[in-house]
DNA sequence: TGCAAAATAGCACGGTCGTTCTATTTTAGG
DNA sequence: CCTAAAATAGAACGACCGTGCTATTTTGCA
């Protein structure tokens, strides 16, 4: 199913057997995803669909066949995005820490800097808690595949030796996971000034608390903090 | 407005003026309560309501006057269980660092023990995002007098010496707030086990991290980890 | 116990929702 | 160009929504 999130090239065929519904489909899910990151998966519905788009609300539906298949289909174009604008981008870092330090930078930025754009992965994940049906299954698979992205980024520093071998990568990965809904909530809801300094500080303790202190390079000195590059 | 979370005995008059609408009332927003904690505060309908309490549409809506004011009276009630499960159990607790980690530890234990009720304090920030009105502005009023609580025990930790006078309080709770939403988000949604464990142990990575090194009793020993008590 | 006031019920309204069915238009390929 | 197929529109459905209006019942107090 809907897994990627392994750097290989692009998949859909990009001019050819396009037909026209597959261009309309496209511009539905587009306006769809823009309203889905503001006011819910929940909160999208065909009528209002079919005004944004200037089309009638059968020909939307026609699409799709139920709403619940369009929201899958969101759930699918925002996995897409996310790959494009946070995973491979990170690819061009380094292997081990730069890398992770690139997806988490990525990340935040997708994550708050677009501030009228919310998180479908946070926001979906709220209101499917309790909701099961394969809505809930198609944002669970592809939060836990961009999570295992991070989790192998997390492994290969460990391999490196830039992180502590020992450390749990579930701990670690929990921890910045952590970071990033704080960032979301107090930025996005409390409207907080400072939120992406705090998270961005809250990075590079976690990397300095786990770094592998085996490494002359990363042992602290004398009360001074480790050598570790910091974002920024 | 509705502050609180300061130590003082409860306002309202026990066994008195109640009258029968106000019992009724109480039993609509107990169960609307149970409502909004698993489906949020917008999945609220006055009809699910009025057959879930054997009351009729219009004798429910009749307490509140409009549906937001309903959902107004939840936000309400939630931070009336909150401060009584989480806030005022750890007034037993002495200032500073105890108190703190009982706050934390209910806190956990509020947010996601209780399998089938969430928080609203998480699910409303998501659903009330972008759209401002009396209602987000009554979560985030609840929200900040509780962050603030926990604010206060940060400061005493660092009056007492117990944690680094030097370091932001602001960050201190980013982080723990973190702690709590990665906890709400991998138990909760992704049903991974262990989380609980590895919320405290981030917990106890942030004591040690922001631990008075000034004090003897706080001072790493050559590798050892400090001697700050560790939370269970 | 009687009576005003409070609490609740019953009903209807306009609105939006997802969905279905049937027509009409538009597209693409031989 | 013609035509089958694909795409879209239009209207209607049953269901649920919040809310207002008007009875009716229940309560609490003099």
């Amino acid at each position: 199913m809907g897994r990627s999130f392994q750097a290989k090239a692009s998949e859909a065929a990009p001019s050819k057997g396009q037909l026209k519904g597959e261009k309309t489909k496209a511009v539905i899910v587009e306006a769809a995803l823009g309203l889905a990151t503001q006011i819910g998966l929940e909160g999208l519905s065909i009528g209002v669909l079919a005004e944004v788009t200037g089309m009638s609300k059968s020909g939307v539906f026609a699409h799709f066949g139920s709403r619940e298949e369009l929201q899958i289909s969101v759930v699918r174009e925002y996995h897409a995005r996310f790959e494009a604008e946070v995973f491979f981008p990170a690819l061009d870092s380094r292997r081990g820490l730069p890398r992770l330090q690139a997806l988490f930078a990525n990340w935040m930025k997708r994550t708050s800097v677009e501030i009228d754009s919310g998180c479908i992965y946070i926001s979906g994940a709220v209101e499917f808690d309790d909701r099961p049906g394969p809505v809930r299954d198609a944002i669970a698979s592809s939060v836990r595949t961009w999570l295992a992205a991070m989790d192998r980024a997390v492994r290969q520093a460990q391999d490196i030796g830039q992180l502590d071998a020992h450390a749990d990568p579930s701990q670690i990965l929990f921890e910045i996971h952590g970071l990033i809904l704080a960032l979301h909530y107090e930025a996005r809801f409390l409207k907080s000034p400072g939120s992406i300094e705090r998270a961005v500080k809250g990075f590079n303790s976690i990397l300095e608390r786990y770094s592998d202190d085996t490494l002359e390079l990363n042992r602290p000195i004398a009360g001074k903090k480790s050598a570790l590059s910091a974002i920024k």
